[in-house]
RNA sequence: GGUCCGUUGGAGAAGCGGUUUAACUCACAUGCCUUUCACGCAUGCAUACACGGGUUCGAAUCCCGUACGGGCUACCA
C-alpha cells in the first residue's frame, strides 16, 4: 500500500510538514527544573471545586519553580459546547486569583505557542495525522456508529473485549482503491491509530502522584480525527502537550484508564513523554450515603460560581484547597498563620491517594479564621466588591453611610476585644448577620410569657438612658432584674437557682431580643449605641406594643 | 463483565516492618471565662488501621485472596 498516496488523498489540503510546527513553537527557554503545566478545560459551562483543586495545584508547580501555566481550552466536543462557557471559566479563575503567563485567558491569546484553543489548531492535528498515516500507522475507518454497535454486540455475545481493534478493524484492510471509491462518494471517515499493542503486555509507569501503578498496553484502534476533521482528546493531547512543551501532565485520576492510549500514541509519533501526576477525584457523600465524585449534573452546589455568588473569599478557599491537596499544608499555616500559601513548597508527592470528601465545616472554619485577621478597610473593600458584584440594589444601604457600617462591623469583627470574633464566613451571611442594624424583625421568642418579657422591657425602658456607659447601662438591667424576681449577679443565682425565676441573663435576653430581634449577638450594649438613641428607643417601644 | 486506582475514629490526614498505649486539623461534648453569642483556655469523645490468610522474633506498614468504594471501558472530555 502506497501510505504516502493515502495520505495525500485523506489530507489534501495540508501543505505544511511536522517540522514547521517543531521550528514555529522553538524550545522554551527556561531555568533548570522549570516546570511547565496548563489546565486544560472544556467549555460545557460548568467548573466545580474539583476544577480549581487541579488548577491550584498547576499553578503552585509552575510557579513555585519558575516555570509556565497556561490556559488551553479544550473545545473539541462541539456538542457539548455551551455558549459563554469560555468567558464564566476565565473570569471563575479570575476571581479566585489563579493567573495565567499564557494561554486563552486574554483576547487574543497570549504566548507564542498558541492558539490556545483546539479548535483552531485543527491544520496542526491534521499534519500530524497525515504523517502517522503517510508511515501508516494510522488509517480511515469508514464504519458507521451503526455498525460500531453492531460489532460491539457480536463481541458481547461471543464474550471477547469490546471496541475497535486487532480482527475487529475491518477498515483496516481496506485497499487504496476502495478508500478511493468511498472517499469519491464523499463517505464520511474518521481517523484511527493502528495500535500494535497486546493488553497481555504488562509495565510499570511512574505517576507522579500515584507512585508506581501497572498499565497494560493499548490494543484499540483509537479514533485520532472525527469525521469533523477535529481531534479527540487522546490525540490533541499529545500534540499539544509536545508543542506546547508541558513538562507535567497533571489530570484528574479518570485519565488514568486512557493512559495506555497516550503511551502509544507519544510513541507513535516519536515524541518524548512528559511526566503524569493524576489527581485523586474531590467526591461527596449521597443523600444515600454513599461516596461518590462530584457531578456536574448532580452537584450544583458544588459549581465554583455558587462559592463566588455566597461571597466565600477566594483566598480562603484556596486555603482549603492547599489543605486537601498537600496534608502537611495545614500544619505549616498553622505555624505561618501570617505567610501566604504561595510561600509554602508545594509538592506533588505529598498529595492524597484517595478521593477526599469535600467538608464545608472545615472550609468555614479556614474562612472565619481567615477573616478574623481582616482590618476594617480590608473587610469594607471585601463587602464593597461583594456588593457591587452580587447585590448591586443593596449598595446604597450598606455604604451610604460607611460611618455606620464601619461601627457595626468593627463590633462584629471584635476589633474592639482582646481576641477577635470569627463570626464572618462569607460575605452574603456576614450581610445577614449585620442585616439587624437596617431591620428591625423579632426573628427568635422570648423565654418568658408576654406579660413578663412587657414589665422588663417597660421598667427597663423608663430608666435607659442613651447616654450611661456599660456597666452604668448593665447596672440598671440589674435592677430591673432584682425587682422581678430575677438574680442581679450570676454567681449568686448559679449558687442558688431555685431561690430565683431566673437571671439577669435572661432578662438581658428580653432586652436583646426586643432590640435586635435575635437571641444572640455581640454585646447589646454596643448594638444599642450603634443603633442611636432614637432607633434603640423606638425598637424597644414597638416591641411593648407588639406584646399588647 | 474486563481493567486500573483506592480502603486508618463522623470528615481530612500522618505513620509505610520495632520509642504506636496510632500524630495533627475540623466536627462533636464537657468545664472554665462570661449578661447571650462569638473568642480564648482546658479536658474529653470518638473506644479508627475493611475482612481472611500468609511472610517475620515482630505488620496499620510486605505478599496473596475476598469484600466494598471510585474511575475507565464513546467519533465526551
Amino acid at each position: 500500500m502506497d501510505y504516502q498516496k493515502l495520505a495525500d488523498m485523506l489530507f489534501p489540503k495540508i501543505k505544511h510538514d511536522c517540522q514547521y510546527y517543531f521550528d514555529k513553537y522553538p524550545k522554551r527557554e527556561l531555568p533548570e527544573g522549570a516546570e511547565v503545566l496548563r489546565i486544560a478545560p472544556s467549555p460545557t459551562g460548568f467548573i466545580h471545586l474539583g476544577n480549581l483543586y487541579g488548577a491550584l495545584a498547576d499553578e503552585r508547580i509552575a510557579h513555585q519553580s519558575g516555570g509556565v501555566f497556561y490556559l488551553r481550552i479544550e473545545d473539541t466536543d462541539t456538542k457539548r459546547k455551551v455558549p459563554g462557557a469560555v468567558e464564566a471559566i476565565i473570569s471563575c479563575f479570575d476571581y479566585f486569583q489563579i493567573y495565567f503567563d499564557e494561554g486563552a485567558h486574554h483576547q487574543p491569546d497570549e504566548g507564542n505557542y498558541g492558539p490556545y484553543y483546539q479548535k483552531q489548531r485543527k491544520e496542526i492535528y491534521q499534519t500530524f495525522a497525515k504523517r502517522l498515516v503517510a508511515e501508516g500507522k494510522a488509517y480511515p475507518c469508514f464504519c458507521s456508529g451503526k455498525q460500531l454497535n453492531e460489532i460491539r454486540k457480536q463481541q458481547k455475545d461471543l464474550n471477547e473485549a469490546t471496541g475497535y481493534y486487532g480482527k475487529w478493524a475491518s477498515c483496516r484492510n481496506l485497499s487504496l482503491e476502495e478508500i478511493k471509491t468511498l472517499l469519491d462518494k464523499k463517505e464520511k471517515f474518521v481517523i484511527r491509530m493502528k495500535s500494535t499493542g497486546s493488553i497481555e503486555n504488562q509495565s510499570i509507569f511512574y505517576d507522579e502522584i500515584k507512585g508506581d501503578i501497572t498499565v497494560r498496553e493499548n490494543n484499540q484502534d483509537v479514533v485520532i480525527i472525527k469525521t469533523d476533521g477535529i481531534p479527540t482528546y487522546h490525540f490533541a493531547h499529545a500534540i499539544d502537550d509536545t508543542l506546547m512543551q508541558t513538562t507535567i501532565v497533571l489530570r484528574g485520576e479518570e485519565w488514568l484508564g486512557t493512559l495506555p492510549v497516550h503511551l502509544e500514541l507519544f510513541k507513535m509519533l516519536g515524541f518524548k513523554l512528559p511526566r503524569y501526576a493524576h489527581t485523586t477525584v474531590l467526591m461527596k457523600i449521597d443523600e444515600t450515603g454513599t461516596k461518590r465524585k462530584l457531578s456536574k449534573r448532580k452537584d450544583p452546589e458544588l459549581a465554583l460560581d455558587y462559592y463566588r455568588q455566597l461571597g466565600y473569599h477566594p483566598y480562603a478557599v484556596k486555603l482549603y484547597l492547599m489543605t486537601l491537596l498537600n496534608w502537611n499544608f495545614e500544619q505549616w499555616h498553622l505555624k505561618n498563620p501570617d505567610a501566604h500559601l504561595e510561600e509554602f513548597k508545594f509538592s506533588l508527592d505529598k498529595m492524597g491517594q484517595s478521593g477526599a470528601l469535600f467538608d464545608l465545616d472545615k472550609l468555614h472554619n479556614i474562612s472565619k479564621t481567615y477573616l478574623a485577621k481582616f482590618s476594617l478597610e480590608e473587610m469594607k473593600d471585601f463587602l464593597k466588591a461583594y456588593v457591587s458584584s452580587q447585590k448591586k440594589e443593596k449598595y446604597e444601604m450598606y455604604f451610604a453611610d460607611e460611618e455606620y457600617l464601619e461601627q457595626i462591623l468593627t463590633l462584629g469583627m471584635g476589633l474592639n476585644l482582646k481576641k477577635r470574633r470569627k463570626d464572618y464566613i462569607y460575605a452574603s451571611q456576614i450581610l445577614e448577620s449585620i442585616d439587624l442594624f437596617y431591620h428591625h424583625n423579632r426573628e427568635d421568642e422570648f423565654i418568658c410569657d408576654n406579660k413578663t418579657a412587657k414589665t422588663l422591657l417597660t421598667q427597663f425602658i423608663e430608666t435607659y438612658d442613651y447616654t450611661d456607659d456599660n456597666s452604668a447601662w448593665f447596672d440598671k438591667v440589674k435592677i430591673v432584674s432584682a425587682e422581678n424576681g430575677y438574680a442581679a449577679e450570676m454567681k449568686e443565682y448559679r449558687a442558688n437557682p431555685e431561690n430565683y425565676r431566673g437571671s439577669v441573663a435572661d432578662v438581658s435576653e428580653v432586652i436583646r431580643i426586643a432590640v435586635t430581634g435575635r437571641k444572640n449577638t455581640p454585646d447589646l450594649w454596643t448594638i444599642m449605641q450603634i443603633l442611636g438613641e432614637k432607633e434603640a428607643i423606638q425598637r424597644i417601644n414597638n416591641t411593648i406594643k407588639e406584646l399588647d
